[in-house]
DNA sequence: CACAACTAAGTTGTGCACAATGAGATATGG
DNA sequence: CCATATCTCATTGTGCACAACTTAGTTGTG
């Protein structure tokens, strides 16, 4: 895939020589996609390291919100990681069901609620431990690249999600 | 939520000063995260800009391959855009049910199925032209950085996936 | 107080991703 | 030749994402 693959009749390689050209239908992608590829891998890197503890990528940044700080708000939780109810209601309702997680009405006001570790769940940070060091080293990047990287992505998001909320520009 | 918030605990605040720590829980995925986020925002924005031609992100992926080279096996699809049939079988059914590609079976070889262009879905080319710039103008990256952004991208995918395949390292 | 406006969470429906499995076609070795 | 392995695609099942909607509770105003 890194290398122009043919098809069985013609070869139409060496596109990729127009480097200032940001507007076309072949560049466009290819910082878009490489991002949207990138993420993946990663995804499916966690998916195999995060096989043992039983959870998805997605409930171990929840248990990674909680392990932060406990009894969160459904609410909370969405704002720290930019999900929604439709989302995050029936993830926390799976690792309610594998027993990590507790979910209870609050008295004080009844239509939120609120998310408690159990006892299992805040032990399986100890589990989890173990895993930033493979994700560190298979990145293999040094850490200034890294640094620098997450201050790009963080303002790329921030940067993509404005234009998109004054979208259309009329 | 943006503050540091304590652990029940240890204080581990601060670990932001600690650049070679690249194992904490805290840390660890703030460049993972980033990505995740990264990758979502611009899903999100390419959504609202695919609305008016009635595709998905990865519909129109698949669909930007096509338009570089018309009719190519399922399987090709698949390795250009690192998915399996089990994403691309029912997508490409809803773009042969939009009336964009064909699918047939080869009679050559009856186990591969080869998706062509329909005119709608050539002609569709020419709205698409439209979506590159805005993605330009959302992410607010000079070229020289959004260039070295990509092939940084490139080598993380890359890397990632070496890794997880040689995994465990057993 | 009545009632509209708002809020938090949940539900429904669509469409990826991906593991696992299966079916049918083709290639290969004995 | 034929048994078996491999290949291509499709199917099934699970779990996100997210839009749209619903439900129930709360707040603000006249």
């Amino acid at each position: 895939m890194m290398e122009c693959y043919r098809s069985d009749r013609e070869e139409e390689c060496m596109t990729s020589q127009d480097p200032g050209e940001t507007g076309s239908l072949l560049l466009d992608d290819q910082l878009c996609f490489g991002l949207y590829s990138a993420s993946r891998a990663i995804t499916s890197l966690y998916r195999t390291l995060l096989e043992p503890l039983d959870l998805t990528y997605p409930q171990y940044l929840v248990m990674l919100v909680l392990w932060e700080h406990d009894a969160q708000q459904v609410k909370e939780l969405g704002a720290a990681l930019n999900l929604d109810s439709g989302t995050l209601s029936p993830l926390l309702k799976r690792l309610e069901k594998s027993g990590l997680v507790t979910r209870e009405r609050q008295a004080e006001d009844e239509r939120s609620v609120r998310i408690r570790l159990t006892d299992d769940g805040a032990a399986l940070r100890a589990k989890a431990e173990e895993i930033p060091p493979h994700i560190g080293a298979a990145m293999g990047l040094d850490p200034a690249v890294l640094t620098g990287l997450r201050t790009t992505m963080d303002r790329l998001a921030a940067s993509v999600n404005t234009y998109r909320e004054s979208f259309p520009p009329a």
